[in-house]
DNA sequence: TTACAGCTTTACGTTTACGTAAAGGTAAAT
DNA sequence: ATTTACCTTTACGTAAACGTAAAGCTGTAA
């Protein structure tokens, strides 16, 4: 007795539409069984689906998702085939280092501007007691 | 003299087209200024692009971009608007924060990836000493 | 039995971020 | 003067990732 999912339980709790589920399996990215005309999910799909959003988060595209799948199968093929998801893996680990740069400083530049518009918040409440700003022009 | 820019100079540096450039003018990020009919970029300009870049590596829209964009102003407005700008930086760094697990959950498991990938190749080596794969067809 | 909730497929529409001509202005080199 | 290189605007096209009806099947509660 395996816990399965519904679509709308899935869609709940990641909290996106069934229509981009059913999307995600016409991309190729999900295959959940069927019961009868229904869709079961399995804990795997649910990973899976977990992974597609994860990897949403960080730019990748559906089809970039399908292809890191395809590595996680124990076949995998042959040996161009693994040189070739190698490379992929090179690329993908270049633009994450690069991301965590990027994080790094924008992380940096989003305190500033906090700091900044602090600053002007107090500033405002210091200097005007209240000059009404024109309300309603 | 302070040095100013090309467009395509700027696409160049940053690897970008001269459409790209000028399509986030269009939309209200850049505003070059003119030698009769010729876009000079200043370094100021220089730097909104490599922000611009930078939001889109981490998934930031445009738009997005535009409003962080904003908050650099001195100016910046009234009350209202501040503390607008600090909820949208709030839901920056949040999202930001997410990235930095999604990212670290992702380098270890393409670092397994690799592994697998690896193994499976120097399996295939070891096994095979060239069993000729069938070359055409 | 009917109503309803929840699932399904099919298919056209939408947004974002450009790509890709088309048609032409401008300045320097030949 | 004409080619060349680089710039311009205008405008239709496109890929990705769904949104949004429309129309219908399916089990169950009343």
């Amino acid at each position: 007795m395996k816990r399965t999912y519904t679509i709308t339980e899935l869609a709940k709790e990641f909290d996106i539409t069934t229509r981009a589920i059913r999307f995600y399996e016409d991309q190729g990215l999900l295959s959940p069984e069927r019961d009868g005309q229904k869709r079961i999910y399995s804990a795997r799909d649910r990973t899976l689906l977990k992974l597609i959003l994860r990897g949403k988060r960080l730019g990748f595209t559906l089809a970039e998702s399908g292809q890191l799948f395809e590595m996680y199968d124990p076949d995998s093929g042959n040996e161009k085939q693994l040189l070739l998801f190698l490379s992929i893996l090179d690329e993908k680990e270049n633009s994450l280092n690069q991301q965590l740069h990027d994080i790094e400083i924008m992380q940096i530049e989003l305190k500033e501007a906090r700091a900044r518009c602090d600053k002007a918040l107090s500033e405002s409440k210091q200097h005007s007691n209240n000059p009404e700003e024109d309300p309603k022009r």
